[in-house]
DNA sequence: CGTCAAATTGAAAATTATCAACGAGAGTGG
DNA sequence: CCACTCTCGTTGATAATTTTCAATTTGACG
């Protein structure tokens, strides 16, 4: 099928009608792919909607002094590129982790879209909530939770993220990501993120071979990660 | 005049049609006080949109272990109830710093009119866009900025706020907020706030007298924000 | 005057970062 | 196939940051 893969996403909150559905198919969605590591930087600067394909990717801020911090983690199916719509200058730096493939909007097109489709603009809207309801939730826990409880929620939320693409995955997948990337996404060190996660695997929460994560305790994990 | 707040706040972001004004204006927008400390956290529940008309409120997460992370302040104009668009707990607790009068929206009224406007749906996204870009600024700062710098920060960002309000504020102004709420919004305890604003006082960039902030050196001040 | 929330301060403890080093594994060019 | 280099993970020692605990102090207010 070549449906529009916006069309699959917006899908997935309610029901499309006929009209809809063929209306998002008329969107000129240009494919293009991202290799590991080659930041789509350029990207930064273009405000065009994107909606991650395959693969997986991040989005972060870089500060003044070198540091980063990630934003988001986007699995396929994630919209990429909304704050764009309310910015000239869209203050999102991409990078791919593992080699991907993007469809990309038009943001003019998409607008005209609203015009006829008003309830598309507003599945539009709810995703940007949804999206803003886990920015939060990460807030809340860099504020005010400790390293180690930040790494047991940040296993916990990509195991379940994991697991929304592939039912079959239950306690043990394979986290692809550096030690580093853990740490700019919980706003910590990566040698403090290693002592965390040796931590974790001492006390029997989690286990790990090469790339590969393992819930030993998930009861525990998520009781860690709830922590102070 | 009587007319609609909706439309106050949606005019800043574009010129409304004078049809577009007359929709706003139709919508049944109910009053209501809350007083300091008098929590609206019945509102948690709703799902109302709504405005903030006067005062200073705050919408913050309570954690499992009773600390809390406030999310943002609420200044006249800003859009409350967003996320209750999405989901049907609206996870935010709100709370009145100073005494407020709010103007509510039925939820379902506005959705109605995204259908016969939808450039005010677009309207409405794109706040809830700068909404999500004010968030991951501060997430970043949390994630990865020092103490004294999220302090300062969030010193020059009330400081502009309340300017944006009222034009003749210059570098002084009264901040409403006690250590202990400046803690809940960078992420640190109330003493370790005390410590930090007496080092800013110290070091010449700011200075206090009663409740009322002067900011002595505003450029070293924004300096000091964008440290490590 | 009594009381209460908020601000302040010092001392000690806990958490997290920094620095420096080493090892394992994966590619790469000779 | 063998160095070689590079990234990533790991570990220890030490330093810096931040929290915790425990008093005071201050100011507003009934």
């Amino acid at each position: 099928m070549s449906g529009s893969c916006l069309a699959e996403r917006l899908g997935d909150l309610a029901p499309l009608t006929v009209n809809e559905v063929a209306a998002l198919e008329t969107l000129d969605q240009r494919e293009r792919a991202a290799t590991r590591r080659g930041v789509a930087a350029r990207e930064r600067s273009r405000r065009r909607l994107f909606i991650l394909k395959k693969g997986v990717m991040t989005t972060s801020a870089l500060l003044a002094d070198g540091s980063r911090q990630i934003m988001r983690f986007l699995f396929p199916n994630d919209l990429i590129g909304l704050p764009g719509l309310a910015y000239r200058e869209a203050p999102e730096t991409i990078a791919a982790l593992s080699d991907c493939t993007i469809a990309a909007f038009d943001r003019a097109a998409v607008a005209d879209l609203f015009v006829d489709h008003p309830r598309l603009a507003a599945l539009i809207l709810v995703i940007g909530q949804i999206e803003r309801t886990a920015l939060t939730d990460r807030l809340a826990a860099i504020g005010r939770a400790s390293a180690k409880a930040r790494v047991a929620a940040m296993l916990i939320d990509m195991r379940n993220r994991v697991r929304a693409m592939d039912k079959s995955i239950g306690d043990s997948f394979v986290l692809g990501l550096t030690q580093e990337e853990i740490g700019d996404a919980t706003g910590m060190t990566a040698v403090h993120v290693n002592r965390m996660l040796r931590q974790l695997e001492e006390e029997g929460l989690i286990a790990r071979e090469n790339g590969r994560m393992t819930f030993a305790n998930e009861r525990a994990l998520m009781r860690e990660s709830t922590h102070p």
